[in-house]
DNA sequence: AATATTGTGTTAAACGTTTACTTTTGTGTT
DNA sequence: AACACAAAAGTAAACGTTTAACACAATATT
């Protein structure tokens, strides 16, 4: 392994020189300053990392907790996390919780542990205990998607119950105003503030509020599956459904499907997310989308702020999301 | 922050039995051990990873290469190798090179600064380059997915040829004798041996190679919605189609229905992944389903065995795929 | 002319572990 | 009683960086 020592020999000066070339931490003369650059090619030299974290540098990795990179969504925004961090020169180093608690605070202290320089938690716990061991461990956080009980940390999510209102307001403008909603896990903040959205805007507009046409699924293609069942024994039948995801969205539609019952002919459908997947079945989903790109730019931006020490406000930050209009939506 | 030395103190002793106490490195007696023990619950001691990793030791790290998790097919394998990972006490650093050889390349050079313990690879780079510099740097590493011209290093793929050849045989299999195939981009070498198989199948059942049948998309629904047109100007219009991957399979799918196409009614179509996707769109998509758990478990094995030094044979490991059948084909 | 300042470099201590080497204590053998 | 040997624990050097403290010219200020 060659080292910065090995360097500082070839090119004849000291290793504290050395290392003021590679960091530009000092003036080095040009002199100097070539025959150690020459020295690095020559070598091959590539800096420890770990012996500059060790000395209280950074390692330049970012910890990014998700509950499970498979869903399309999380995936797109890892993906969009490590193409912020890659080039800045960062790494990420990926957690899948399951949405299990235990395995979070697991990976929490395994980042602790690997001194990464901060993270970025899509939580699966409501309380703070994760947050507070990785901020006492000086490790800065950034919440994203998901709000947590904790004031004092960087918070980027996007306005879910705007979204679930506009969801709502959309079908209503279409003629509806018998609409059922699918929720996801009664754990999720996201997930019930959509719900409230969508009791906002039924209760704006006059329309009394069915607490049977409300069920609650996974957040996965299976649970909007399962969740036909109750839709087709419902008394006074929806004739619109709000799904707070779109994996559930696309799920019940399938199930619809093998009842015989058509998108939109039958039921429109509006989902949530605008997951890429959105895109291509048929019928291609009505929904709101969550700018991803810019909550994985703003989240990086924040973490990368902090672990830098250019900005060391705390900000909470609420994106808008945006209504797509395709095809599992028509008029009454 | 809490070291060793804090430890040590509050228990009374040195390091260096604080040290043998965590590793099991030596023995200790059950009186110290306690207290030892004690001290660290009472202080929330968490060992330095880097201090470790430094001396010579392991960050517990893997480097995980992938063109894109976005892709399910990647993210399934991200996902399948993180949970082995985590069992055994290790965390990925997840890079996506979108296919770009600068970009792995770039990614090689921060794992080998970082001093990860082992990469798992699936490599956008035919040369092996990267594959050295990984060596090199004496970084254990497996290729995985894809071949790469490098003989001594591990090696996990499926077996394309075979996968390809069932394919197209299960086709002609139901009658059909104009078969189309959409090939991935040129340079990856698992669509190429999937195309091989095709061709072998046809030729062992007598049937004639139409070359103007093959065509290469870019194994994205697009690439396949956009070689829709081609097809449909096909002299000789084939009755099915076995498309290299199941993104593509979706997008010819998509493509067809918009021109009031029907498969399987007017053409049967078959894919190769057995991405969840494939499960959930209709009709439900008939594939060779890659065994992604196996391949990822194996990747994961092989590479640990590496790093803790276990096994140092290496192994050329190849799987079988799996014909599934599903909705996307039918008797001609 | 004596002193302060600036410009360029070097030396060596620290970061938190692991581990080779050393020390201390206790036990058994002659 | 003297010695050998084993058992248990301690000391301190090393890993590869960064950086505070220092050194030494050369120049500027009094």
């Amino acid at each position: 392994m060659i080292t910065i020592h090995d360097v500082a020999k070839m090119a004849g000066t000291s290793t504290a020189t050395v290392s003021h070339v590679i960091n530009g931490t000092r003036f080095v003369s040009d002199e100097l300053q070539k025959k150690v650059k020459e020295a690095m090619k020559e070598l091959n030299y590539k800096p420890n990392m770990m012996a500059r974290g060790l000395k209280g540098g950074s390692m330049k990795t970012i910890g990014v907790i998700v509950p499970d990179c498979t869903n399309t969504f999380f995936s797109e925004i890892s993906r969009a996390i490590d193409r912020c961090c890659f080039a800045k020169g960062y790494n990420i180093i990926l957690c899948n919780t399951d949405n299990d608690i235990k395995q979070q605070s697991s990976y929490c202290d395994m980042l602790i542990s690997k001194m990464v320089d901060g993270v970025i938690m899509i939580s699966s716990d409501n309380s703070d205990d994760d947050i507070n061991k990785l901020t006492e461990a000086s490790i800065p956080v950034v919440i994203a998607d998901r709000t947590v009980n904790h004031k004092g940390v960087d918070n980027i999510i996007v306005n879910n119950e705007k979204g679930g209102y506009d969801a709502t307001k959309y079908l209503i403008s279409l003629g509806y105003t018998k609409i059922a909603c699918i929720g996801g896990p009664t754990f999720i903040s996201s997930s019930n503030q959509r719900i409230e959205g969508y009791r906002k805007a039924l209760k704006e507009s006059g329309i009394e509020i069915n607490e049977d046409y409300i069920s609650h699924g996974d957040f996965h293609f299976a649970g909007g599956n399962k969740s036909v069942s109750d839709y087709m024994n419902l008394k006074d039948r929806p004739e619109a459904v709000f799904a707070t995801n779109d994996m559930m969205a696309l799920g019940f539609i399938d199930g619809l499907k093998s009842l015989k019952m058509e998108v939109p002919k039958d039921v429109s459908v509006i989902g949530f997310d605008d997951v890429q997947l959105a895109r291509i079945t048929t019928p291609k989903l009505t929904t709101i989308a969550q700018p991803l790109n810019e909550l994985a730019q703003k989240a990086t931006d924040l973490i990368l702020n902090k672990v830098e020490k250019t900005d060391l406000n705390i900000s909470q930050i609420v994106l808008d999301p945006i209504l797509v209009e395709r095809d599992s939506c028509r008029k009454k």
